[in-house]
DNA sequence: TCGACAAAAAGTGTATGCAATTTTTGTGTC
DNA sequence: GACACAAAAATTGCATACACTTTTTGTCGA
């Protein structure tokens, strides 16, 4: 995902392997992560995964309880709603620092991702496609010259990813990449009002798709057993 | 600090210690911290001491080089401008969502921190000061409710802590409690305008204090002797 | 006296070992 | 067959051990 340095650590190659195995929904929300397994099919000792659960429970992307182990984090509603409402006061800040500060080169650059974006709505790859959507978001700003943002709001899309697989109605989604395309027209056009308009428009619309009282998808074995599955 | 649970775990002990030590400038920015004297210190081994590092690493506390250990964080002139620009986004959001929000039993929390604040002004203790300046603006971040937008708050107000220290001249500072009161009287009144226009003012003024081309205090031997206290 | 180089010391990175806790399995009883 | 309880297995938490790297110290030659 954007902004990631090449990971030289160890630690670091662990860590981004479960990052993306987490955002890219290949594993969901309660699964254990066992140390010893991990630690096998990775080819290090435990002490270098206990490092990487440890940083991943850092960004909420894993539970840590203690003497049980490492699970794959379930945000709960209002957790979900808080990385929203911080989403909210940090990218249309960003948006508006954008139009303020745009060239040519930015809008250039943006464009490159933009159609990166949309050739991989037309490709089957899902994890691609869960990366480049986030990464629009992240790259603006990056695109602003600030790092800490950009690695505050990739953190927070990070979780967004948990939180749209955990909520998301199977109808909604698949708006965000038209949604993206309107809003780099806006910054494009340097119209501020409009960016930021739809900036906000989107983020309402992937926080109103989601579904806070649905079931949520569970590795639990007792849970997805004794379900009705009519 | 305001949102810090009560340590159950040996690492979040050493972890509040150390950031403790750094935002209440005990420790400066370059500072070696060896492995080994840390966990002679605790009174733990190595391992628990690392767990720990590596957190402070994250939160850009400490900066970890590989092979050559841990050393105090020395945020750069661009990392402090940064962060400082991600502070007025969220800030300046959350007093406008506090007005539109506000209760009577939040006026009154927060009111009890006020006091607090002005309490600790008049005595001599300095990390008790540091400590209460910074959570009166997380406390308004966490009487919203939302704790993820408290934490981001918490983390970037403990990097600012660090880059007061590099880069604070010794006439400025000093203000920032009388402008605290001043934002507390325009949340109580509920003037949105004005909340915002002296939180905007109030962090500006922060960030100009700040001296970005003055010699940075600093552990280095060489550096301290070659320079010719004249 | 200064610098280059080598040996020694100190320190970090990772693996392994062991006590303590949790989870699973097995057995007996109702 | 269901439940309670005990033994066994698996797993975590922490300390320790060891290889490898960096830093320091000491020595020699110019």
């Amino acid at each position: 995902m954007a902004g990631m340095d090449t990971p030289a650590s160890t630690t670091e190659v662990i860590v981004e392997s479960l990052t993306r195995a987490v955002v890219e929904h290949r594993l969901l929300p309660g699964t254990k992560l066992a140390e010893q397994k991990l630690a096998d099919h990775f080819g290090v000792s435990r002490t270098l995964v206990r490092q990487a659960l440890f940083q991943l429970s850092q960004n909420r992307l894993i539970r840590l309880e203690p003497a049980r182990g490492a699970f794959v984090a379930t945000p709960s509603v209002d957790e979900a709603r808080q990385v929203f409402a911080v989403r909210r006061m940090l990218e249309i800040a960003t948006v508006r620092a954008f139009v303020a500060a745009s060239t040519p080169a930015k809008i250039r650059s943006l464009k490159k991702h933009m159609e990166a974006e949309r050739k991989a709505m037309l490709g089957q790859n899902v994890g691609l496609r869960t990366e480049l959507l986030g990464d629009f978001h992240v790259r603006i700003a990056q695109l602003m010259g600030n790092e800490v943002l950009a690695q505050i709001l990739g953190e927070l899309i990070s979780r967004c990813a948990l939180i749209t697989l955990m909520y998301q109605t199977s109808t909604a989604a698949g708006h965000s990449h038209e949604e993206h395309e309107g809003i780099f027209n806006a910054l494009v056009a340097g119209d501020e009002a409009s960016a930021v308009r739809l900036m906000q428009e989107h983020l309402d619309n992937v926080e109103a798709g989601l579904m806070f009282d649905r079931d949520v998808p569970s590795n639990d074995l007792s849970m997805a057993l004794t379900a009705p599955n009519a």
